[in-house]
DNA sequence: TTATTTTATGGAAGCGTTTTCATAAATTGA
DNA sequence: TCAATTTATGAAAACGCTTCCATAAAATAA
């Protein structure tokens, strides 16, 4: 059917090997060789066999991006779609295809990317956001394959192959604590993400700890999942805003979240921020448009994805560790949050 | 060094075949041979080799996603994350994997489509959004493999290959009009995307001839191209609304470019709606938020990438064309757009 | 009991490349 | 001019599986 070196070969009056050597563009071939086998494949529309290459050599140039949210939570938040196409950007320019695994369970996902780096059929990882407990890194480490975790990861892994791009969330968090409490709230509520992440225990301790070091003791209450939609954001601020009447400043910790807080502000008929502050995290597109514009974190969303494959592909390359990198946020000061101290 | 199946053979004393059919449930294996061959895989950490088993059977269990705008640009629209994930559910469910392209260059894409189909790497294709005078389709439908569009594509193309889930645009855009018309706005603008994709031309021409149908002409520099993020938008919009001061209503062909209109109204002191109008296009999460309420059309984004990653699956199993399906819209009435019968 | 069918297994030929090694021809050096 | 290199090419062995075909043993039918 399809035509293989073989014929290539035969029509050529060559050679597999040299059909082969002309392929991978090996010098030592006769350039009137070489044209009359190009001019056969041409005649005989051959296309190489991505396989049959990857089975006898280097196998493929792909990289895999592991979401380690369930696909519908992450659909509603820009933020993964931007970090995957950064990803992209880079991953093109150096010729690569990117292979997405979305997955809930653990177990299996360490199952499949084992057996696809066992079979050669990718280059290295990217994994966005790590979890906490979780034994994928540690077993990962071992296959000897570069992997750029987006976020931070469990302290105890050392690797030559691991590597991080993150902003420093318990310090912004503290920050975010800080700038309210200096706006006279002491009564602070988080609607935060599921903490079996990194990224949600970081925003939430960095909060607690804050008002902690300002003689404030943290209510648990006041504290509490969000999920990773405006829905159940929604209904998780609805339920706190009316069991804690006391709170006068919520601290979501992702813009979405906000958008939750907004809702259920506005369906209590709550003003933002005379009745009750919010603070966001990440800054999209849509936060500085929002009525009132949120007060917010900038996150340079695509930076973090850039960044990560550009330093997976070094260490592809260079097959030598990269440094893990902190990436610098920014408070964007809007009119979500009021100031307790002129009202 | 990795354990092969010859060496699972050699320790279990029986052949590479029945290793073969212990590991793809043939039922002809004796009960007691398989758990002994599948104890020597245990204790070797025996991990087949995809590769190796694609180039022998049936290839891969992949399918190809293309974005056919650059990933800068996709990258600010959460309708493409929204997709993807949604497709990326079913697939998971189905035990499929996602390859991500996203190339600005048509020939290029072709070539790797292609590549990837010869080499059985690929057993499906969804395209997002199909571009005018696009060859992509003409030629993949040669392929024989299965093809789902979202979005309008060449109605030339007749093939048995080729199925489309989409939402009527073109009517969509008509509706909005006669809204638009009917609440007393004369001289619309119109804040589209590029118009080399199908759904750009259709969003831009039902407006036309909407506009055409009650005995107005539409004024070509009423219609600007805003690009595909909300600064492009942005821009654009602030152009629009400086040169054509008559305007009392744009249509922004996405909640996107309506963010980059709220800005350029915001930054020229205009109110909405009061100075202007707006009506958007596909209802985001932020939309209902924005200040004011963006009175746009919800487009069921999330059914809109189910549908098509199981209409796919479908055709990939039974071989047998989908029927192409249309799926509904609702208007979002709020409140960004003034009736100028009352003002 | 013998002939026939079924069942479990092994041997070996693919799948379509790359790559090592060998070899014949061409080039160089003296 | 003849030995020593270099260069272009081919043969064949991987790469790690699947699967067709053959066969011996076991089960069934007569």
């Amino acid at each position: 059917m399809k035509p293989t070196i073989q014929l290539v070969a035969k029509k050529a009056g060559v050679s597999m090997s040299t059909v082969s050597r002309v392929m991978n563009n090996h010098p030592a071939v006769l350039p009137e060789t070489r044209s009359r086998v190009l001019s056969v494949m041409k005649e005989l529309d051959y296309i190489p066999n991505q396989l049959a290459r990857g089975l006898s050599s280097n196998g493929f140039n792909n990289i895999l991006i592991i979401f380690t949210r369930s696909s519908t939570q992450a659909a509603d938040n820009p933020y993964f779609g931007n970090i995957i196409s950064s990803i992209g950007m880079v991953a093109e320019q150096n010729d690569y295809d990117l292979i997405l695994h979305s997955n809930n369970n653990e177990d299996s996902e360490i199952e499949k990317a084992v057996s696809m780096i066992n079979s050669k059929l990718i280059k290295g990882i990217v994994l966005l956001s790590s979890r906490t407990n979780s034994k994928f890194l540690e077993v990962l480490a071992g296959t000897r394959i570069p992997i750029v975790v987006i976020g931070k990861y469990d302290p105890a892994i050392q690797s030559e192959y691991i590597v991080s791009v993150d902003t420093d969330n318990y310090q912004d968090s503290c920050d975010i604590g800080k700038y309210l409490l200096q706006m006279g709230h002491t009564h602070i509520g988080c609607i935060h993400a599921p903490l079996n992440h990194y990224v949600a225990v970081d925003r939430v301790q960095g909060l607690k700890d804050c008002l902690t070091a300002h003689q404030i003791t943290p209510d648990k209450d006041c504290f509490v999942d969000g999920g990773d939609t405006v829905d159940t954001a929604y209904m998780a601020a609805l339920n706190l805003l009316c069991s804690k009447r006391e709170l006068t400043a919520i601290f979501a910790t992702d813009d979405i979240k906000a958008l939750g807080v907004y809702k259920a502000a506005r369906s209590m008929n709550l003003r933002i921020p005379e009745d009750i502050s919010v603070f966001g995290h990440n800054d999209f597109d849509f936060s500085a448009l929002l009525t009132p514009p949120l007060t917010t974190i900038r996150v340079p969303i695509h930076e973090l994805g850039m960044i990560s494959a550009s330093k997976l592909f070094s260490m592809i390359k260079s097959q030598k560790r990269e440094v893990n990198q902190m990436l610098p946020t920014k408070m964007q000061f809007r009119s979500s949050v009021a100031n307790m101290k002129q009202l």
